[in-house]
DNA sequence: AATGAATGAGACTTCATTCAT
DNA sequence: CATGAATGAAGTCTCATTCAT
């Protein structure tokens, strides 16, 4: 142990040191695209706003696509990590409680960094990036599909997975344009459009 | 008539001239966005496969977004030609045969250019260029909202803005994904997609 | 020829330009290949030393290794056009004076542009490029190939190859580093080098 | 004696550490060098594949020239210490055994290490290294005139400067650019080479 | 001494745009 | 009007070298 403190630190300044200027790019390359778009998020541009030499961005990342693939990942993550737990509890909800926790979980996600998820979704999806950044999506439409096979006797019978991708892809739309319209800017509104996306999906999923 | 004889002719020669020197050149950014992408869309390279020098190019137009802006507006109204009837029509219908209407309509305005349509929607959504490319989706709404105002007795009373955006919103969604996962090539897919969107929003429409 | 008068003088003005832009380059890179060898060859010092702006360059070559390649090839061209006759001649003649003639041949090609011809063979081999380069030592070579098999009754039988690589090799190496070691400034230290090559190579080839 | 035997260790454990270092260093140049050519050369490159931080060849050499420089003179000195013997033995024999053995020598010096000699030959001859790579030559000539110096009587009375140069010449280029073609991989074809360089060296040497 | 993260000058290249012909 | 050669700012990326740990 006492050893392991005397050689750690070394290891961990270094380690804290690289650490730190990945994320000031990470976080520069998010801020610029935010501000500006993804044209003017040149890797100079990226460098200085890091306050990082552009070198010392090359030694973290091959070029701008790598940066941001990387961004796409870390928003990825941090939205599955505030929305894991909450689509976990909808899975064992009766059909209207789990639907509207699902498209309040969708709302939470895209409550997570809406402008960072907003420039991704509208400037990056230059070929091949689309899945990456769709990432959270199929998560989504994955245990939605899970939860109406479970239920099967409670919902309409239909193919499953058309059903999932009508659903998901409504509510995705819906949380997402109104965060782009910014309707979702009070908790009132939030709640008037979680109420109407939820009668809407189970309108569509019940039986009659 | 006859000095008109003499004139017309020469002066509708080059306008016919510069039409086709217009035309080919939005075919070109088409084409190339398209094929390759909004990076690989220079005007230099632009101008070459449109057979014509790059001076002609800005001959006819200011610069590079200028280009692109007309495209957008091109595709803008040849879906407007395509669909206007058809959202016309629909207005006169009863609540179902209506939606399902404006639900085909949906599906033939992006079957007007899909790759187009995609490239446009994924790739050029550059600050400010948004509300041009959906300038159909605006007009799509604003007919919704008037349907939903005059038969306001039949469906369920509540905020028609909010309805028609819910509507709207949904409907875009699930044809513009549909088109993107390619799920529309057949009429039998298209046809079954119809089915569940119109059900998903009449649902969500009538009364009870 | 009136209407060819009138349309020509356009085409090859900018014929005359291009052309014009692709000496200077050519002569740039040579001089500062000369003066500063090819490490401080890059591509803006050569737009600069042309008078020309980086973007023309890469209008004619896609880089510097093809500015390089195609200084090359003018060099080949220009030492060929210089001693293409001489070589030819040699063909005629007895042995001695043959032999006489290309080693004076050689010496001529290495005075077309001794300085050049220098910092090519020294500077550029860079892998590959080194074929490029001897094209005119292949031709040199084969050339003197055949004047041994048509010779065959006056020289020492053996593999012509072998007799050929080594008096080529052999006086391509003297002329060479006579040029380095700027041994050939005065006609008189020609003419004694000249012999002295000469003798080697006429006693290496004679029958005894 | 005691006392040296602990001090010692540590001293010549640090001097060999040091040895290691600098002789891992030029390994590694040497082996870029050979397999990726100059330009793939980096120092940090250099430092990684030698299994060394960039840091300590700058602690070992003041910077990349040095190290190149370093590995000339390794090479230099390996091509003597294998060479020298044969140069002295040589002084001591007639004309045709003497320049036999001579030719046998500088086949020898080729054989050192032909890929590295190649590489260090064609791609480094920036300004003024040239002196440096061709030491073996130098030393070389200087013996060569100072055998047809001793033996005036045997040879052709001429300037015995420019009969060394035409010779070492000579020779250096037939073993060098039989290196190059790969014309001495065999015993039989390397005698072969012998055979004729001889013959020529001697013939031109020889009094009539 | 050793390490390797950081630096930044400078090389290469592209492309929107202008302008002489 | 059309042409296409020319421009040069700006972006991408590399690499010799330094320096805090």
């Amino acid at each position: 142990m006492a050893q392991a403190q005397r050689t750690n630190p070394r290891k961990s300044a270094s380690q804290t040191r690289s650490r730190a200027t990945v994320d000031a790019l990470l976080e520069a390359t998010a801020r610029i695209l935010i501000r500006e778009g993804y044209d003017k998020a040149s890797t100079n541009r990226i460098a200085e706003v890091a306050g990082v030499s552009v070198g010392s961005l090359y030694q973290y990342f091959p070029g701008k696509e790598a940066l941001v693939a990387a961004l796409i990942d870390r928003h990825n993550q941090q939205t599955m990590a505030a929305v894991g737990a909450e689509l976990q509890a909808a899975l064992a909800e009766p059909l209207e409680r789990a639907v509207r926790k699902l498209v309040a979980a969708a709302i939470t996600a895209h409550r997570v960094d809406p402008k960072l998820h907003r420039v991704l979704a509208e400037q990056i999806p230059r070929v091949g990036r689309l899945e990456k950044i769709d990432a959270f999506g199929r998560r989504y439409q994955a245990l939605f599909r899970t939860y109406l096979e479970r239920r099967r006797g409670q919902v309409r019978a239909a193919d499953p997975d058309l059903m999932a991708f009508v659903c998901v892809t409504t509510i995705e739309a819906l949380t997402h344009r109104a965060v782009l319209h910014e309707k979702m800017l009070s908790d009132a509104a939030a709640n008037a459009l979680t109420d109407e996306a939820t009668r809407l999906v189970v309108g569509y999923l019940k039986r009659a």
